[in-house]
DNA sequence: CTTAGTGCAAATCATTTGCAATAAG
DNA sequence: CTTATTGCAAATGATTTGCACTAAG
């Protein structure tokens, strides 16, 4: 429930620019919009989650896209994929964590923790190089468990 | 590498086809059709695999859609999500298992360990119920390691 | 200045939906 | 027969692209 994680965003928030800058990228309106909003904000967000919320100095959703897509590139911000069609993007944070995701409410809380290296450990030994993984569960959370079935699919 | 991997094709045919009876579904041509191909080969597929690889008695591109739909919602095949905006599906078979993807290539290999049982208990205890999850590995893999970047994302 | 980045309109592409024709039981 | 399924055309919805305009460095 808490909004605000990322624990010293000034910091981070440097650290961010510097990657785009260091990238030979410019830091603009835009792109500082949408990095300050994930980085204040916890848990991942559609492209159009994010634009609803950048209150007046709203930007054009196709540039949203465009940032995100190099903040990803950057490694700034992972993507996650909830089976729903949109993609949902979050500021890659300090915790390496993944999602539990309601089938019904949707409602997403973070997992801290992360066997899943061990795995990683086999793949490696496959011979892969540059890994990376992404991980969902998904089930029914506690509230609706005591409610009749509300939304669909 | 092996193609037919099912180990008891007509057995698991059967109680394909049995699950589909019991839940009060008609047994048609291209159910038969989609459901018969997904059993014998194996590896995730996309729509248009499938239906590229459905010889002669080809059937509408929205009709493997809906078949996909129900085989879903029976549980007779799982819907796995490589980020490249199609979804693939694949035979639910007796081995559990989760893929790695080459970045570059796309090739697809299946990892068999499963370690993120314990992980699931973790989501259990949280109260969740109905639990299911999504893993996949990505990575460049050794063939791709010795060449230049052909395909891009 | 110079070129990367933005906004808008239009294009793509996977997936879904409406509806009349067809076939399973 | 009776109703679930199919196929086709058209709709949807997320994401991408072309291009002239704007602003970062």
């Amino acid at each position: 429930m808490v909004q605000h994680r990322q624990s010293d965003s000034p910091r981070v928030r440097q650290s961010a620019l510097s990657a785009l800058r260091g990238g030979g990228l410019r830091v603009t309106g835009p792109r500082e919009l949408v990095l300050d909003f994930l980085i204040r904000n916890h848990g991942p967000f559609t492209i159009d989650e994010i634009r609803g919320r950048l209150h007046r100095k709203r930007c054009n959703r196709v540039t949203i896209y465009r940032c995100i897509a190099v903040f990803e590139r950057l490694k700034l911000v992972r993507r996650c994929d909830f089976g729903d069609d949109k993609s949902r993007y979050e500021y890659i944070g300090e915790r390496h964590h993944h999602h539990i995701i309601c089938r019904r409410c949707r409602r997403v809380e973070d997992i801290d923790v992360c066997i899943v290296d061990s795995l990683s450990k086999v793949v490696a030994a496959r011979g892969y190089t540059d890994i990376s993984h992404n991980l969902e569960f998904f089930g029914i959370c506690p509230a609706c468990q005591s409610s009749r079935p509300p939304r669909r699919r």
